[in-house]
DNA sequence: ATGTCAAGAAAATCTTGA
């Protein structure tokens, strides 16, 4: 079973590059985030159309986040991050596949700081790390993937020097992260893949792609139910080179049935 | 500070967020 993760970038605007990399690549289930479009403007018919059931959580303008599935309609667990009844942005969705729970989510950028858009997005990840304990309790397999907006550390990013300041590299959210890690979950890329470079977003500013002037900051988190049964893990690197295409690349994992 | 994108409001460019 694959599993993969994309920032579409604008689910519309992005869909030829969405439904070529569906075809290519064929991922079981897909989790996507930066929708941009409002439920309404889901483009269900087009994503049926490619093999895949879905579910989502649509906002205007920004965020969004939606999970597909060659496996049916995916069963919902939970729509919205809790811990903040004030919350209307549209970063959490979760559905049990195959028996695996997977959390698909877009933590907040937090840029610029400091200011309202970083608060919101420490009090975002600590109701993270407070939910993520609930799954943690979980009998069953619990995947919580998608764009954290995180560079976990030095080597998933191209100069770290440049980034010391920036919302996606400071030291309160890269400790955030560890928090969410030692609570329990397992980096997939990295349990891998330990040392190596692997980058899954580069800015359209300054042909970043072009210099491999990347990020790692979308990433896969497993609880230990889900762990043993991780067999292999990459990027769809070559996504990005195409023509109006997401400042994202896609993420996957495979793993046992 | 810059640079690149897309969507939305509004009416062709400007603003916003990333």
């Amino acid at each position: 079973m694959k599993i993969a993760t994309y920032n579409v970038n604008g689910v519309n605007g992005r869909l030829p590059v969405l439904l070529r990399w569906l075809a290519e690549t064929k991922p079981d289930v897909v989790c996507l985030q930066e929708l941009k479009a409002p439920d309404e403007k889901f483009p269900e018919a087009a994503i049926l159309e490619a093999g895949y059931q879905a579910i989502w959580q649509g906002q205007k303008s920004w965020n969004g986040v939606a999970i597909l599935s060659r496996f049916g309609k995916p069963e919902e667990t939970q729509r919205g991050l809790p811990g903040d009844d004030e919350d209307i942005q549209s970063r959490y969705l979760e559905a049990t596949i195959n028996g695996i729970t997977i959390g698909c989510l877009y933590l907040p950028n937090g840029n610029p700081l400091p200011g309202p858009k970083f608060d919101y997005k420490l009090a975002w990840f600590e109701r993270l790390i407070t939910y993520s304990g609930k799954l943690l309790k979980a009998e069953n397999p619990v995947i919580i993937t998608g764009d954290f907006n995180v560079i976990p550390t030095e080597i998933d990013v191209y100069k770290p020097e440049r980034w010391v300041n920036d919302a996606l590299f400071r030291t309160e959210v890269r400790e955030a992260f560890n928090k969410l890690i030692d609570k329990g979950w397992t980096d997939a890329i990295r349990k891998l893949y330990p040392e190596e470079v692997i980058y899954t977003f580069f800015d359209y500013f300054r042909n970043a792609y072009g210099r491999n002037a990347g990020l790692r900051i979308d990433h896969f988190l497993l609880n230990p139910q889900m762990v043993p049964r991780l067999n292999n893990a990459g990027t769809d690197h070559n996504v990005r080179g195409w023509e109006k295409t997401s400042d994202h690349v896609p993420v996957w994992i495979e793993v046992a049935d």
